[in-house]
DNA sequence: AAGAAATCATACCGAATAGTATGATTCTAG
DNA sequence: CTAGAATCATACTATTCGGTATGATTTCTT
């Protein structure tokens, strides 16, 4: 029983699959609804019996990408060597920003984002709430600052030139150079912010 | 005489900032050579005889589009007080970056540069030499960094923060924030890598 | 096995678009 | 003033795309 609906399920994750891959590598406008049936390997009706448009097709997606993009490089914040376990979680959020993945949802969002600033917003307040909040408390009871906001900021800012440098077409730093920059800015922003790192 | 040349260079300029226009409220597929002749004021034809296709337009409208938007807030280097002089030229750093126009730009050449990366690399690899080079020059004379490649590397990711958050949707910072994020930034850089501001 | 739901294959509609063609009209040069 | 150009106005072609319609075929339920 109920087999009919793990398959709609199914059905339904093939098409959002799909979805993703066009719109990432094609973008919104270009993408059309006949290639992503395709690639779903499904008929274009089937796909508008699941999706009643292409723009919500669009939102359903990028809600799809971003639960099957969540990582978790705030794990390395239990480390109980300060510094190794922000040093551990730089280096995991700039590889992570630096993934193609990561990437080309960036890419989708900022060009599709000048029209429809909801979507972006959205999509970027859900996912690194978590993060924050945990990097946020690592920074008042492990560093001992009150108000860590100022200081994250512009630890993230100084995290994210590789990805940015990226974007605009420079090629993309080794293992080695990510990790050199992850040290070098974990050290601007403690001796610039006056941190204790015990 | 050479009247008519004239006449042309206007017809292509008008031709060329039309498509400015359209191309960076648009993006390139969506915009149309109809909307982009209407807004010049020029039949679609005339269009066609400046220039051979939509993709040759939309090259040379970005050559337009650097050459328009060239900013000189590197003027502020000459100030004496070093301190002051740094902190202008953050100021105006920033500000330039999240001004519409720039935005617009950055937007469309994320957009459409996961497909043509070399449009990107060149776009970008030609406007911030000059600026990279007299803040490369301050640095070492001013500051006595003798290498000051990745200061100013650190230094322009921090500034970049307020942009980088205006293109995810977040609110635009005022004046007052403006200021603040940039003393903030350079008081973190200076002191988080040793420099001596005299 | 039989009826119902989902899917397929295919064709179609209306709108938009890049690019071309043509003939009339305006502007410039000599 | 006149010849030649640039431009205009308009229409056309071929294609693409979002979305719908239809009738046949497969798949699940009972």
């Amino acid at each position: 029983m109920g087999k009919i609906e793990t398959r709609k399920k199914l059905k339904r994750r093939a098409i959002l699959d799909a979805a993703c891959d066009v719109f990432l590598v094609e973008g919104y406008v270009t993408a059309s609804m006949d290639r992503i049936a395709a690639a779903a390997g499904v008929t274009k009706q089937t796909v508008y019996r699941y999706f009643s448009s292409k723009e919500e097709l669009f939102g359903e997606a990028l809600k799809h990408m971003r639960e099957a993009g969540e990582e978790e490089f705030e794990t390395h914040l239990t480390n109980p060597d300060t510094r190794a376990a922000l040093l551990d979680y730089a280096v995991g959020f700039i590889r992570a920003h630096l993934s193609d993945s990561h990437l080309e949802v960036y890419r989708l969002l900022i060009a599709e984002g000048g029209k429809s600033p909801e979507l972006t917003r959205t999509f970027f307040s859900v996912g690194p709430e978590d993060t924050d909040r945990e990097l946020t408390a690592f920074f008042r009871q492990r560093l001992g600052v009150d108000h860590p906001e100022t200081a994250i900021r512009l630890w993230t800012a100084m995290l994210l030139a590789p990805r940015n440098e990226v974007l605009i077409g420079l090629p993309a730093p080794s293992v080695r150079q990510v990790e050199d920059h992850a040290r070098m800015s974990l050290d601007v922003l403690v001796t610039g912010m006056g941190l204790e790192v015990r």
